[in-house]
Parts: structure tokens; sequence; C-alpha cells
RNA sequence: GUGGAUGUGGCGAAGUGGUUAACGCACCGGAUUGUGGCUCCGGCACUCGAGGGUUCAAGUCCCUUCAUCCACCCCA
């Protein structure tokens, strides 16, 4: 127990940090260039915040989340999304009062109480973009595009961008009811979980994948057909955006997104190799978070990305980000003179910028070297019995191997001019 | 939450009731008394995820538990 980290909890080791902070520089590159900005934002929130934005009937508000009560017996919750945080702190800090659109970004933990499995864990990491303020089509291309040129930097190939409406308060009920009606006479034929979604959410149906259903709803209306004026054109214009953005998209008029506050504009990116997890995007519009959260009626779309499911499939594609930065130098020294005079060397290195390293381990000159090889250093510095009596220091060059004898300030200045 | 599979050193992996638990990689040391990458030699699991049981005897059988993986559900 006491070694053993908690369920569906990962510890990344350094090999695996190198690649997620390079991930991440990616990320924050693009966002510069999309003009987006980093907002940091709690990792708990006030219960209430979840209910209302995520949804009361939504999987994660229903059975996911870590919840408890604080010392000041406030419901506290670790987030389990962030667009519901972001959307506060929009109202918190009257970003409506700032030019609009508000495009914000955001990366960090979520927590969600599920069985872990490949690509699904308890604490895992999102990438997040949002933008405020703008109701514009252009918005939805755009951001949906920022999630592919990310995936195209990564070096991905292969993913599907799957596109539909889910309409708005408007035309959402229509679609509903027409619904249900044409599934009312199968009603006992749908499977139990279909059952159970009938009145609780029947566009779910469209989206089971158990085929007796979904043989039962082949012709059942489509919430594109369904769509009002507005979100009908709205859908046209986001895919006239896209197309001019050059994102290839695929429509998929059944795709229901498991968050209540979408509207129009939905869409996944999808990718087949990493298994039954392939999801490895998801967003779209939420016109009506904002208002239902207490601000002004201000229009929304976003995304998340899940960080975990990207490195599984660029292994699948046989990507590698490798950005293993090598040592410089190596001091090898002998006998607590050397090792003290080795260490105030280092840390000379250290301040010019120099990537340097020493033994302490007290090991011989040999293994040392054998360190300094494993390092992939250019140049050892050899601190032995002849140079401290002599007060000189051994250069060695470990591509070349050859070597020089230095006075101790000259190789540091020679080390400054090969290796900066 | 439901169904299924798995669990041997840091990693990979033999072993399917019977003395000291193969091997490979990694790691440490030596061959080379002051010098690396190759080679060779040596070291490295009071113990088989954990706890309990069956048995003269268990890594090997049974139970419980934990964890991982797969599918469902759902999502990123």
């Amino acid at each position: 127990m006491l070694t053993t980290r908690p369920r569906g909890t990962n510890d990344f080791l350094p090999q695996e940090t190198e690649k997620w902070q390079l991930v991440e520089k990616i990320l924050r590159e693009i966002c510069a260039e999309f003009d987006y900005h980093e907002i940091r934002i709690p990792i708990f929130e006030h219960t209430e915040l979840f209910q209302r934005g995520v949804g009361e009937t939504t999987d994660i508000v229903e059975k996911e989340m870590y919840t408890f009560e604080d010392r000041g017996k406030r419901s506290i919750t670790l987030r389990p999304e962030g667009t519901a945080s972001t959307v506060r702190a929009y109202l918190e800090h009257k970003m409506s009062a700032l030019p609009q659109p508000v495009k914000l970004y955001y990366m960090g933990p979520m927590f969600r109480y599920e069985r872990p499995q490949a690509g699904r864990y308890r604490q895992f990491h999102q990438f997040g973009v949002e933008v405020f303020g703008s109701s514009d089509p252009g918005i939805d291309a755009e951001v949906i595009g920022l999630a592919m040129v990310f995936y195209q930097r990564l070096g991905l190939t292969g993913l599907e961008v799957r596109l539909n409406s889910v309409g708005c308060p408007k035309c959402r009920p229509t679609h509903r009811q027409l619904l249900q009606e044409f599934l009312k006479q199968d009603l006992e034929h749908l499977c139990p979980d279909c059952q159970g979604r009938f009145n609780r959410n029947p566009l779910r149906i469209l989206d089971c994948k158990n085929p007796q259903c979904q043989k039962i709803t082949t012709d059942a209306p489509t919430v594109l057909s369904s769509l009002c004026s507005e979100c009908a054109d709205h859908f046209t214009s986001v895919k006239e955006y896209l197309e001019m953005a050059g994102v290839k998209y695929q429509i998929d008029d059944r795709m229901v997104r498991g968050l209540d506050y979408y509207t129009k504009t939905a869409f996944e990116i999808i990718v087949q190799e990493i298994g039954a997890q392939s999801a490895i995007c998801g967003g779209g519009r939420y016109d009506g978070l904002v208002e239902s959260l207490g601000g002004p009626p201000t229009p929304g779309v976003g995304f998340a990305l899940g960080l975990e499911r990207i490195f599984p499939t660029l292994a699948s594609q046989g990507i590698e980000l490798s950005s293993r930065k090598m040592l410089d130098v190596y001091l090898v020294a002998i006998e607590e003179k050397g090792h003290k005079k080795a260490f105030q060397l280092l840390m000379n290195l250290r301040k010019m910028g120099i990537k340097a390293e020493k033994d302490y381990m007290n090991r011989s000159m040999k293994a040392q070297m054998k360190a300094a090889n494993r390092f992939n250093v250019k140049y050892v510095l050899i601190l032995g019995e002849d140079e401290l009596a002599r007060d000189v220091i051994m250069v060695r060059n470990m591509e070349t191997s050859e070597q020089k004898e230095m006075m101790v300030s000259e190789a540091l200045n020679f080390m400054e001019q090969t290796l900066k």
C-alpha cells in the first residue's frame, strides 16, 4: 500500500517527462501562433459548479466525481474537466469586459473515478481550448484546425475528424420528440441500456453499439434533419470554413457528446490504433453554458484533448519523440583533493551554461570514464595524481581520444569557447 | 458498475507439486596497478503482487484481496 500508487494514477519517470515537456512545448507554441493564452484554474472547485456546468444527468456528475467535504463543510470536487472552471473564471474576472473573443487554453490534471484501462486513468491530463464571445462559425473551424495542426506537427497521420451538430434549445426538443415517436413501437426490442436512455437521453440511442439497436435506429430521424434554420446555416458554414482550413472531416450524424452543455457543433477526433478509447480529442460549441452559470448570454466553443492518449498513438505510428539531451562535460577525479577541485570546476562550468557532471559515488577512475561514456559527453576533464601534483588538468576529447594538459583557467576558457 | 485474462529480480522471460528459483538486458566490480565505447570473468530474487488455506512438500492447487490488461459503459 505504502509503495503502491492509487489506482488509475501514474508516475511519469524522466524518460517520459521529457516527452511530455516536448509535447507541452509544441502546444504552447501553437497557442501562441493562434493567439490563445493560458489560464491556470484550480484543481478543485465547488461541487455545484460541475453539477450545473457539466450537467446533473451526465455520467461524470452521477458517478465519476471525486467529491469531499472540506474542513469548512464546503462540498469540493476535484475537477473532472476544464470547461466549467474556465467559464467560472471568465465570469468571476468579468472577462466579458475584455475585447471579444477571449481565447484561452489550459493544461493539467483532471480526475474521474472510472475503471482504469488503456488510455483511461483516474488522474489524466488534458489540454483544452475555450473561446468566448463569438458565435462565428469560423471560430468553430479554427478550434478544430488548432487541434489538427498539433497532431500534424507531432507527425501523426490517419486521424479522423467526426463532425455533427446537436442543435440548440430551439430545435433539439423537436428532434427529441420525433425520435421518441419513432422508437416507441420498438421500445421493448432495444437493449436495456437504451430503454433507460429513452426518456433520459434518447439521442444517445443513436450512438449505441448494440447491433439490434443499430438496426432499429437505421431510419431514425437524425438531429441534422431537424435542425432549425439558424443551426443548419451555422453547420453549413462550419463545414465551409473547415474546407478552407484544409481540415478533412466526416459527418457523423449519430455522434452525441456526453456532456450536457454542447449546442450546434460537436466534434471528435479519433484514431484507430489505440484500442477502445479511440477519441483523442473532443469538443464543440456551448452557447448556453455561460448563461446557465449565471453570466450574460455568451457563446463559446472549445475542446479538450487527452495527453495520455497521444503517446500510444505516436508509438503505434512509429514516431520517436526523443530529445535526449546529453551532457557536455564529465569530470573525472580521484582523492578528496581532486574531488573538491572537480566540484568547484563543475559549478563554474554550470554557471557558464555548460551541462556538466562529476562522480559522487567514489568510483575508480576507470568506472568514472565508463560513466562519462554513458553520458555521451564530448569532453572529460581529468584530475588524477599527476595533474593534482602539477596543478594542471587533462582535457580529453572523447570523440577523437586526443588529450591535452592545460591550466585550470585555460581549460575553463577552452570549454567555454568550444561548447558555447 | 458488469464480464474475461494476467501478476516470477529494475525490465524482458523460463519454470505446470519435490533438493541451493534458468537465461537475456540493465546495474555493480574486475581482467587493463592513471583512462571510455568491443571482448572475457565475477556479483546481483532469505523469494515468486499481498494475505490465508490444502499438502510430508507450493512459484506451481484452492480462497480472498490488490493491481494491470481487454471488452461493455462512458469519455479525453
